[in-house]
DNA sequence: TAGATTGTTAATCGATTAACAATC
DNA sequence: TAGATTGTTAATCGATTAACAATC
């Protein structure tokens, strides 16, 4: 934590982590854990880990360690996880279908309740009982409907425009799958998932694997 | 750099962008740049641009700046852009078929030469020209085709076996899209895209965002 | 030459790790 | 009580920023 009492991106993005190990101990029946055990599991250090999760309070107990139960709880509540979401998805395409079907966000509420393309051939189409509907529609969607994340799935080339128009419309949230940065006003985040450049890293480690440490 | 000539990640991280970034230039027709100019575009400080790209030799000419051709060809170099990869997809799931599908890729030579599901309505189906086969041929494949990297999009109850599969085959780089780690040995690279801890950072900052800063 | 901008060293900042008192 | 493990402070490490000499 710094000095504005502000949480560091790093143990933001680590969270997760910790909430889907502990989750993997509940499923094996495990009710008590401890720093030094999530440190084996995460790969973290395990003064890391106490670090991180008393940026938030003390979860634990002294010479006792950690309720499984307990910990996974508060950190889906630091995360929001115990809330309900609404998602809207713009562009119909490859991504934006495999996230139409993605399951793998039953752990918190995220439910879609809008998908958008401007291709004719997709309007009408349903993606697991979502009918596809036109972009056009968008801004009279969001003007009547409640929506708390917009997921951009559009070609780089409008995927600026596109986000002005939620944005516009009252959006405060932006998935960016679209391989460019958005450029948006103060108070709307944005969360990138930059394919191209995740296949580059990998690609540079490829080939430098051994000249590696 | 640190004292062992490594590099960081967190420049790793940054090279893709200043790739992208220096590709626009080229489309807009500019020939010169300036770690400033670079500064603007990309948010990063132009002392840190210049930091992270001196990890790699100097590019830029003093008093001049830099030639943005140049500049992205030897960062291309240093990311192994200049180079083809074959890849295999495993999994021709939701994700699988988007990574399939995905054009966003053309920037190096990334060709996808195979594509495995154990789904027996998936098999004998075609995306992009590309069969998609049994997942029990896939040791057979591997042992006669060489391949670079194996993306995995198979649910995460298999992908850690699937991995070691392989890994016992050769495989150096894994791309791993399984919302689970993967623990691999020495000399394995793994690049994880886990869609449900960026979703989760996502919300986190979502409901956090007033009491910013 | 004067102005601009790199390459590079030094200073600062922030994040991670180590250490240990508190306490269960 | 003795052993274990947290919560928290202090030390270290590494990454970012600042500064400036080199030089085009």
């Amino acid at each position: 934590m710094d000095k504005n009492g502000k949480i560091s991106p790093a143990v933001i993005r680590r969270l997760p982590k910790y909430y889907r190990y502990l989750g993997e101990l509940i499923k094996l029946g495990i009710t008590k854990t401890s720093s030094r055990e999530l440190s084996e599991m995460t790969g973290f250090s395990a003064s890391q880990i106490r670090q991180d999760l008393n940026n938030f309070g003390g979860f634990g107990q002294q010479g006792f360690g950690y309720e499984v139960e307990h910990l996974r709880v508060e950190i889906a509540k630091i995360l929001g996880l115990d809330k309900k979401y609404k998602l809207i998805i713009i562009g119909a395409g490859n991504i934006g279908q495999a996230i139409a079907n993605y399951t793998g966000f039953y752990e918190a509420d995220y439910e879609i309740v809008g998908l958008f393309d401007k291709n004719p051939k997709m309007i009408g189409l349903s993606i697991r009982n979502s009918e596809i509907r036109d972009i056009d529609e968008l801004e009279g969607f969001l003007n009547k409907e409640h929506v708390d994340i917009a997921v951009i799935c559009t070609p780089k080339n409008v995927s600026q425009q596109i986000a002005e128009k939620v944005v516009s419309c009252g959006i405060k949230a932006i998935w960016n799958f679209a391989p460019k940065d958005l450029n948006m006003p103060e108070g709307v985040y944005v969360e990138n998932v930059h394919l191209n450049e995740s296949l580059f890293s990998l690609t540079y480690y490829y080939n430098n694997l051994n000249n590696k440490e």
